[in-house]
DNA sequence: TCGTAGACTTGGAAAAATTTTG
DNA sequence: CAAAATTTTTCCAAGTCTACGA
């Protein structure tokens, strides 16, 4: 199908950008909400304050800085520490040779970083097993044992020895400190109300301070004012350093950036700031490094505040920019198809799975991280071309080791290519060997100033999102919820596009089996409802009577089924006895609360009438037990195509280079291939 | 021609808040 | 009211991309 027309109006919406939707949907509920209810205590609303003095149409032009500059003035009072660390004085246990316990008692550093593994004992299911995750218990234990020895002194004051008597992880014993953790939370929930909403109220008067700056005068809210607390470091799929420590930030290691000759906010008692500078040409108001990777750390103003709306705003700016010249973009490339050049060639496919596939641009990644791909890095064993004629089959992890499943119809040409890029080459080599993302870039450049591959993805989501509106716009006459389906429908488009997806959660196969259980159930009522109309029908005079008897031996089957499957003996028992005992009961024919809410739930199916009977007999609600088994529905894909029409016309392509001098990592990693992230286990 | 540091965007998971159920 | 379900917010790792430096 071709595909010529690209071009929408100015409708072109934030699809996945989060938190674009975030912003919406909160201001339509918050104002739908509104009026409804009245609060009881005025005051634990807030509403919002007008502050149009801060309405300003930044939107609407005119309030650049020259040269880049992205404030003249800027106040603000610096960052919120987390607490210090409050030592619960409880040992650990470690399991000598005789087998026997011993108890271990620790300095309050030693225990601030046994707490946190300790805690985590139940985080053992993807994508969050890192509790039992070799790499994850390997690095913390490398970094609690390098405290556990920091001080030889300490050590054999205490253990008659210089090295501390805990040497292997597996030894260690946390139940106290998890029993401890366990009544942390209890207590935490058994707080009165009042508790809470005091607590709360120290939290938030703690952040006050730290909440706004003043940016040229005007109020605007930071981002992530709090300092990010030590923990341990979560790194995402196969990351090697998870686990590792990552320590607590203090001031001397802050640079704090500030206003000229705004009042420059004061580190805590005994501290000092690392710096404290004055820099205009960037948005931080306070930076750090972490320890981990190395990497900078940066305090920025909210995702609403001024600046970054004005980002977001170019952003999509760039994007409708991309619009109106993406056809001669796609000739572009299609001609680079043909290029005798294979380093052109290779740029033009790689363009392609940017533009077709929305894949990210994929940039190389070093030794101490996960290895994921994008496109400009994808491997020769990324791909398969033997399914099908031109069709190739992606298989690999791309940002956040999420993995890219898709089987896709490329054109003719660019399987033909592929074929060739392929040839002779080994499965762990670069698919693009003479293609490197600065090179993409600039090229993209030259193409229209401020291209490069990400605005593709931008763009195609927009498109995406917009064309499933245009061809079947939304009806007014629908209801809200049905409304809420009919963009979450687009909005899936947009997700599957991206490859956008969420990991099924602890309570997913619970909540899918009550789900499918209630369906069952509604499905069966309606089925005796349809009998007992017909009965009714078919008995004028005494229906009643009749439908009650139909509605009773019903029942009983019903509950007879139950019990054979899944009932106690004392179940049974008790069901005979009370049987016996007892007179029909009677049925609910006319039910007269029959509330029609549209089910809603999940759209598959067209469920009618909802005359959620909860059912008087004991429907026992332990369904939860029968945990019948299957897999999980995840991710299924399809793609939406679209394609770039082509035809030539492209003239001089731009010179090519890239070498690619990529040192051979090899990854000494076990080379398990499957390995999704998705297996369920149920847990006792 | 790289390689990298620095700055900023992305986006999934966890936590918190809110609403619905029982 | 408490517990469960759902929605919103927060958190922060993991990307992108450009400017610099040699």
């Amino acid at each position: 199908m071709t595909v010529k027309e690209t071009k929408k109006g100015k409708t072109s919406k934030a699809e996945s950008s989060s938190d674009d939707d975030v912003t919406l949907s909160r201001k339509t509920k918050k104002e739908t909400k509104k009026p409804a209810p009245k609060k009881e205590d005025a005051k634990v609303k807030k509403e919002k304050e007008p502050e149009e003095d801060t309405m300003i149409k930044w939107w609407e032009e005119g309030t650049q800085h020259p040269g880049g500059q992205h404030w003249l003035t800027l106040e603000h009072n610096g960052v919120l520490f987390p607490p210090e660390y409050v030592p619960h004085g409880l040992p650990c246990h470690y399991k000598m040779e005789d087998g026997k316990l011993k108890e271990i008692k620790m300095e309050p550093d030693e225990e601030e970083v046994c707490t946190m593994f300790a805690v985590m004992r139940e985080q053992t299911r993807p994508p969050s097993d890192y509790y039992i995750n070799p790499i994850f218990r390997k690095n913390f234990f490398m970094d609690w044992l390098q405290i556990l020895n920091s001080n030889p002194e300490r050590n054999m004051k205490r253990f008659g020895s210089k090295q501390h008597p805990i040497r292997s992880l597996e030894k260690v014993n946390f139940d106290r400190i998890w029993e401890w953790h366990l009544e942390q939370k209890e207590i935490k929930k058994a707080l009165t109300k009042e508790q809470k909403l005091q607590i709360k109220k120290e939290k938030d008067e703690a952040e006050q301070l730290y909440k706004y700056c003043i940016w040229d005068g005007k109020k605007q809210p930071v981002g992530n004012f709090r300092i990010e607390p030590p923990g341990l470091f979560r790194g995402r799929g196969k990351h090697p350093l998870m686990g590792k420590l990552k320590r607590r930030v203090k001031p001397e290691d802050i640079t704090i950036n500030i206003g000229p000759g705004a009042k420059v906010p004061e580190a805590p008692a005994g501290h000092k700031w690392k710096e404290v500078r004055t820099d205009n040409m960037v948005t931080w108001l306070a930076n750090w490094t972490e320890n981990v990777n190395g990497q900078g750390k940066y305090v920025m103003l909210a995702a609403s505040s001024m600046v970054k709306g004005k980002s977001d705003h170019k952003k999509f700016e760039n994007a409708r920019k991309l619009g109106q010249m993406i056809d001669s973009i796609r000739e572009k490339y299609r001609e680079g198809w043909k290029s005798p050049d294979v380093g052109i060639q290779q740029r033009s496919v790689a363009m392609y799975f940017i533009d077709f596939l929305a894949l990210r641009c994929g940039h190389e990644k070093g030794e101490d991280e996960a290895e994921t791909f994008g496109a400009c890095s994808l491997k020769c064993e990324h791909i398969n071309l033997e399914e099908e004629r031109d069709h190739v089959v992606f298989d690999f992890l791309g940002k956040d080791s999420i993995r890219y499943y898709n089987k896709v119809k490329v054109e003719s040409k660019v399987w033909e290519l592929l074929r060739k890029f392929v040839k002779g080459k080994t499965p762990n080599s670069d698919l693009f060997d003479r293609l490197i993302p600065t090179h993409l870039n600039s090229y993209l450049k030259e193409l229209m100033p401020g291209l490069s591959a990400k605005v593709f993805r931008t763009y195609n989501a927009s498109w995406t999102l917009d064309k499933e509106f245009f061809d079947d716009p939304v009806s007014d006459s629908i209801s809200l919820p049905e409304k809420l389906v009919y963009f979450n429908a687009a909005n899936t488009k947009v997700a599957i596009l991206c490859n956008h997806q969420k990991s099924v959660g602890k309570g997913f196969q619970k909540a899918m089996t009550v789900l499918e259980d209630r369906l069952k159930m509604l499905k069966n009522l309606y089925s005796r409802l349809e009998d007992v109309k017909e009965l009714s029908k078919k008995h004028k005079n005494n229906w009643q009577a009749k439908v009650d008897e139909q509605w009773e031996k019903d029942e009983h089957e019903q509950q007879q089924a139950w019990l054979e499957q899944y009932g106690t003996e004392e179940e049974k028992t008790a069901y005979k006895e009370k049987r016996a005992g007892k007179k029909p009961s009677k049925p609910k024919t006319t039910t007269a609360t029959t509330t029609t809410k549209s089910s809603s739930s999940k759209p598959k199916e067209p469920e009618k009438k909802k005359s959620d009977p909860k059912p008087k007999t004991k429907r026992e609600k332990k369904q939860m037990e029968s945990d019948s088994d299957s897999d999980i529905p995840l991710a299924k894909k399809k793609k939406a195509s679209k394609s770039a029409k082509g035809d030539d016309s492209g003239s001089d392509v731009p010179k090519k280079k890239s070498k690619k001098t990529k040192l051979e990592k090899r990854k000494a990693f076990e080379s398990s291939e499957e390995d999704e992230p998705m297996k369920k286990k149920s847990k006792k």
